[in-house]
DNA sequence: CGGCGTCGGTTACAATCTCTCACAATTGCG
DNA sequence: CGCAATTGTGAGAGATTGTAACCGACGCCG
C-alpha cells in the first residue's frame, strides 16, 4: 500500500524474522521509478529486525527507499495503544511528507537495508527538477488514497472483512511484484497485523483460524499463508456473509 | 483537518442548512496560503446543501477552494457502508491528488460556494513554478497527516473519545479561524459524524447526551455545542475515564 | 542431552461495548 | 396545523475484547 507509485518488482526469499536479508532481484529497478534520479543515491544503512529507523518526533533528515527487508510504520500513544499505518516492502519509498519531524515511527519487523536520501537534497533537485517533483506529489497522492482506503477498511469493516481485505491487499502486492499471489508470506507479528486492522492479537488469530476452518486459507509456522480460494476471501472480505448494513 | 496548511481566517455565521451562504470575512486571505498566486482564480461555482460538487469515480478536471459553506468528503460501499474522510471548511481546497478520477465524493452540507481550478492549469503552473509545486506537496502532507491521525482516532478510540476528539479538532479549527473556539457550530447531520467517526447515529447522539449529562458540553437545536469543560473534553478525548488498554 | 524459562500464538469463556430495532420527541417546512 | 425528516432514547442482541490458560518453538544453561 506504501507508496504504491513505487511498487518495484523484486522477490524477497522467505523471510522469517532475523533471517538474511530479503534483496531485490533487479536492483535496477529501484531507479525506475524516477524519484531517485538525478539524486546521488545516499548510504544504505542496515537495520536489525524490532530496530527502529526512526521514531516519532525524529527530525526528519532522510527519506529512505527499502532495498531488502520489511519495515513498519506506526504511531504511538502514551496509554500503548498504537496504530500501524503501513507495510513498507523493497521499493517503497518511508519518510515522505513536508514536516520537520517524523510524524510516524519505522521499525523493522525483520533485517532490513535501507537506502537514505537527505531531505534536504531532495527538496533542492525537487525544486529545479519538475519531473522529480511531480513524482513527489504522485507518491504523495497514492500515500493518501491508500491511508483512505485503510481508514474505510479499519472503520466501516467486521474482524473477518478486515482480515480478508489485508490478505487480499498482500495477494496483490505479490502479483504486481511477479511473486505467488496464492503464496503470502508474513513478514510481521500478530501484534503488528492487529494494529494495523485495530484489532487485537486474539481476534486476529481467531479470525486466521476461522478462515482455515472455512477452507478458505492453510497457515503454516504462522508465517506462510496459502490462499485456497481467493473468491472466498474476496466475498469475506466484502462482507457478502450476511454482514454488516 | 482537511488542507490545514490552507487555513484562511473566516467568519461564518451562525449556519443552519440550506441557510443563507457563510462567506469568508476576508475573502482576500485565500490568496495568502500562496497555492492560488499566479493562478487565474477561476469560475466561481454555487451549489444547494447535499448537492455533489463531484462523485468518486468522476473525472479530476478541477480542484476546489471553498469561499462558503462546508463540504463533506465521503467514500461509499456499494452495500450502503459510507465513510466520510473529511470536512471541508471555508479556505479548504478539495480534490488535490494525482489521480486522473477523484477516489471521493464531495457533498455540500450547506450552501455552498466554490471556486473552480482546473488541475490542468494548476499542474502547468506547478511544473514552471516550484514554489506552487512545494505548497502542493505541503498541502498533500498535511492531508496525510490528518488522516492518519483520523485513522487513529476511528480504529484505537471508544466512542466517547472518537466524539471529544472530534469536537475537540473543531474546537481548534475555530480557534485557528478567529472564532469562538468554545462555540462548535456542527454544520453537518449526525449521520455524517457517525460515518465519519464510524460510529452509528444512535450511538453518537448517546454520547452527545452523556457528555451533556457529564456538564462537558451543552446542545441547542442539535447544530450548536457550547464546550464548558475543555479539559474534561480532552480527558475524555484521552481516555481518562478508566478506558482501553 | 534434557530441563527450563521466554515468547509468540491459539483457544475458551465471561464481560463489555456497540449495534439493531423499535418508538418517542423534536424540528423544519408546506 | 400536520407531515416528513431528523434526532433522541430504551431494551435486547451480537460482536469484539479482556482475562487467562495452554501450546509449541526457541534459546539458555547446567
Amino acid at each position: 500500500m506504501l507508496a504504491t507509485a513505487f511498487a518495484a518488482p523484486a522477490k524477497p526469499t522467505h523471510a522469517t524474522a532475523g533471517s538474511a536479508l530479503t534483496t531485490s532481484r533487479r536492483p535496477a529497478a529501484c531507479q525506475k521509478n524516477g524519484l531517485t534520479d538525478g539524486l546521488a543515491a545516499g548510504p544504505a544503512r542496515t537495520i536489525d529486525a524490532r530496530e527502529h529507523l526512526f521514531c516519532e518526533g525524529d527530525r526528519a533528515t532522510h527519506v529512505y527507499q527499502v532495498e531488502a527487508g520489511h519495515v513498519c510504520i506506526s504511531r504511538m500513544l502514551a496509554d500503548g495503544r498504537r496504530q500501524v499505518v503501513d507495510f513498507a516492502y523493497p521499493g517503497d519509498i518511508i519518510g515522505l511528507g513536508a514536516l520537520d519531524t517524523h510524524a510516524t515511527s519505522a521499525q523493522a519487523t525483520t533485517k532490513t537495508r535501507v537506502r537514505c536520501i537527505p531531505t534536504a537534497t531532495l527538496h533542492d533537485v525537487a525544486a529545479r527538477n519538475a519531473g522529480l517533483s511531480r513524482k513527489l506529489y504522485e507518491a504523495l497522492s497514492h500515500e493518501l488514497l491508500a491511508a483512505r482506503e485503510h481508514l474505510f477498511t479499519v472503520s466501516q469493516c467486521t474482524a473477518a472483512e478486515r482480515l480478508a481485505a489485508f490478505l487480499l491487499a498482500l495477494s496483490r502486492r505479490n502479483g504486481r511484484r511477479g511473486e505467488n499471489p496464492d503464496e503470502i508470506v508474513l513478514p510481521m507479528t500478530r501484534t503488528d497485523i492487529a494494529d494495523f486492522l485495530g484489532l487485537t492479537i486474539e481476534t486476529v488469530s481467531r479470525t486466521f483460524s476461522k478462515f482455515r476452518a472455512d477452507g478458505l486459507i492453510e497457515l503454516e509456522h504462522c508465517i506462510l499463508v496459502t490462499l485456497l480460494d481467493t473468491d472466498g476471501l474476496a466475498e469475506a472480505a466484502s462482507g457478502a456473509n450476511g454482514n454488516s448494513k
